[in-house]
DNA sequence: GTCTATAGTCGGATAGAC
DNA sequence: GTCTATCCGACTATAGAC
């Protein structure tokens, strides 16, 4: 089979050069993830692409400009990981507001079980196994990348839990306790992949499945009805 | 002043060579941490430690000798963070098992909020600043480093949590429901820190200094309260 | 758009004088 | 123990053919 420079056939909706940008930027999402920015080689992350290392200058600007296709990437994964589920509670809450106290909050906490089990499992999956390294690393020393999810999909998920949050203990959803006890009810689901080798051997586990999923959950939910019940 | 190879007075404890060695682990602790263990150059170590390049192959055998000499470093000044408080726990754990239950409990509770308060101040304090980076990177990928740590006082002072929150619950200090629930707990504490860009976006915080560390632990001991209690 | 080849830079390790 | 000087490998980015 010979190479060809010609456009493929239009039956598929993508060209050739949009199939090996993608191919790129999942590669340099694993391999960035995996080594870190700097250790990460743009040989390496063509190499698993099957793609050409000088492509990475034509279709990037150079290594960075990867990197931040790699953010994009993942910011827009992560909308469509939480699905209909943040825009179905968003409208739903407006829906509520004439309703009893009680009912709201039994409405946030479901809610929340919801937020939280996808959260879960999103931060599990294969699919999104090497998001974590990457935003973690932002995390300690933030650069452009970081922006990118944080003016997106996150910082609304995050605006949400807090109204959540608030509308349980009775507080402005603008307050600073609100929007502290939803980042430190996150903690207990981000503690489940950031601290991954200790939770390993701290619960003696050999791998973090399904199984393992289910019980932590279920903990977690519990915590949460502990610490947002009102009395 | 000449140089002179002549061991030193006898009146300084340490050799030149051993300052030298301290002064290297310092500063690639600082590196390691800011660069992760590829990015970070043997170079740039030596310069901030005042000290020649080669002397890191001289003293730790290359890079990776420096870096397992840092998680040593890391693993000492824990233990030396962490003072007499947990030793002082463990001993009064054996003196309290003829107390009554909500005796020992309260025990177990204010040993908890003393264990997370000295926890939060120290993931946040300038001494320990660089830890965290250099721990999370090893979190996600484990290497022969993790281990110095982790069977070490990391290890300890998670089966001292465990236990507490055993008599608490009245539950065994075996079972992985005490386990998940001192590593939920723990994930409270390590949000402040592991998650520091997305807690000052979202709190819309400048930085997160002792007033703000105080308002986070008083709601972290709220909650610990809410999840502990027996009912 | 994709390829090969290479220029230019930097980092880890070592040899050997002091 | 500490220094200078240097080797060699690996990396990013670019030039230019196809």
């Amino acid at each position: 089979m010979t190479k060809s420079n010609h456009k493929i056939s239009p039956i598929n909706s993508r060209s050739r050069g949009e199939n090996t940008r993608e191919a790129l930027i999942e590669a340099a999402l694993e391999i960035f993830g995996r080594d870190g920015y700097q250790a990460a080689s743009t040989r390496s992350i063509a190499d698993k692409a099957g793609a050409n290392q000088a492509l990475i200058n034509y279709h990037f600007k150079g290594k960075e400009g990867l990197y931040h296709a790699v953010f994009e990437y993942i910011a827009e994964q992560m909308t469509q990981g939480m699905g209909q589920i943040a825009e179905d509670i968003r409208k739903s809450l407006e829906t509520i507001e004439n309703q009893s106290k009680a009912e709201q909050t039994a409405f946030a906490i479901a809610s929340l079980e919801k937020i939280i089990s996808r959260l879960v499992h999103m931060m599990n999956s294969n699919l999104t196994k090497h998001w974590s390294t990457n935003i973690l690393r932002e995390q300690q020393s933030p650069t452009a990348a970081f922006d990118i999810m944080n003016t997106g999909p996150m910082g609304r998920l995050f605006k949400l839990c807090t109204r959540l949050v608030a509308i349980c203990k009775n507080i402005p959803a603008e307050s600073e306790q609100a929007r502290m006890l939803s980042l430190l009810i996150f903690g207990q689901v981000h503690v489940l992949r950031a601290c991954r080798a200790t939770l390993l051997s701290h619960m003696q586990w050999e791998n973090f499945g399904e199984e393992q999923m289910q019980f932590a959950e279920n903990l977690i939910y519990q915590n949460l009805r502990a610490i947002l019940q009102t009395d």
